[in-house]
DNA sequence: CTAAAAACCTGATAAATATCAATTTTTGAT
DNA sequence: ATCAAAAATTGATATTTATCAGGTTTTTAG
């Protein structure tokens, strides 16, 4: 595999503040791994003792809730980190992680994180930035689940997958998530998806072709 | 005022990882601050150049909606640390922290605790590790709020809070929200929050006296 | 202590969303 | 390419929750 140190992923996230040292450590202890799409590489209430940088393909984190429906958290794309919730805080991982296509990961371990962290304070700074940054942006999805409706809840999580995703040549949103996966995402039942899907096609928001989906008037679906 | 080296609050918090010298820092540059109960400190949107300490009271945290209703995402009670998400990602802050009841805040800035970062990484990563803390616990706020009743959400928050703020000693739970503040919280429309009170109050789970609220069955609240 | 304001409560009704059941379409493995 | 399984769709109906309107009680400021 190659090095840490050389990998374009490295820009991408917290990793672009570690030196070379620091970065060679961590090509020497870790693992590549591949992920068939459907599978889980994180699982809820296990113990992690590593991170997974996320080379390639996409995944979604869910939580099981206690009437066994699942909730989708969050969707992570090339260049995220997997798992540093976790691992930096030494508790047992609250979300399950699920590959939506397959998917290259490298694992590093959670010894080779700790000894960065106390080595190099920059990194430790841009780990406290990007978590404070994650806990913000969950405290909106807070409020955006207790008080929108569930028509507007639809409305921006697909303005929020074209945010991360973005588009494929076509200009469909560069994801494809079942019904289920959507329904799951804004927090209703399947057939409520489906029926506010077809709503905003028939209002001309959206071009709906099976999983693909376009975004046809921006600002109307800001509304 | 007192040292923060000699201050009964930094046991309840991280900066309980701090040195004898870091802590004296503090205590060099440090403000203490008064807050009427209503008035709010921190205000959403605004630019935030330290943190402040609680020293007593109580307050809520809250985001106000685009369609003018505010949801309450988390409620802090003496030790917490109010602010850091903000100074410590060096965005503005994404909520408004108004005080429940008269609070006694230290104003301690940013500059001392980046310092502090700098210099200790066990406080960094007593940091990251209260930082990743609550970011769990938003993740789960998200998933309850998007997938359970009403009333199971009323259940849930009833029991958070008196995890948090604890009972006084007729046994009712030790913090007092308008009927409007626990809507704002599990996210529901006032009329609704007050029908499901007198409802569990009709079930035994509750008493209900104004605004002192006494869980008498817990059990039952958790289903 | 007292008046005004704010908070609380209740009923009636409307709107949003979930559930159930049945059918059609799409997907994925061979 | 084929077929079983999974997913998507639709309609009918039930349930939950919001909204509106009115009156009552509690809190707060002076």
């Amino acid at each position: 595999m190659g090095a840490c140190e050389h990998c374009f992923i490295k820009n991408k996230n917290e990793f672009s503040t570690l030196i070379f040292d620091e970065l060679e450590a961590f090509t020497l202890s870790k693992t590549t791994l591949s992920i068939k799409k459907g599978d889980d590489i994180v699982t809820e209430g296990h113990v992690m003792n590593g991170v997974y940088c996320l080379r390639s393909g996409k995944c979604k984190m869910s939580k099981l809730n206690t009437n066994g429906k699942s909730q989708i958290v969050k969707f992570l794309r090339q260049g995220n980190i997997l798992g540093q919730r976790s691992v930096l805080s030494e508790e047992p991982s609250g979300l399950t992680i699920t590959a939506l296509e397959d998917m290259e990961v490298c694992f590093i371990p959670k010894k080779k994180i700790m000894e960065a962290i106390k080595k190099n304070p920059i990194f430790s700074l841009q780990l406290i930035k990007n978590i404070s940054h994650q806990l913000n942006e969950a405290n909106e999805s807070i409020s955006m689940m207790a008080q929108k409706s569930v028509k507007e809840r639809l409305a921006d999580v697909l303005l929020q997958l074209y945010r991360i995703f973005g588009s494929d040549s076509e200009g469909f949103i560069d994801i494809k998530l079942t019904r289920e996966e959507m329904a799951n995402t804004i927090g209703t039942a399947t057939e409520s998806a489906i029926r506010l899907l077809s709503s905003f096609k028939a209002e001309g928001l959206l071009e709906v072709k099976g999983r693909r989906i376009k975004i046809l008037d921006k600002d109307a679906l800001e509304r």
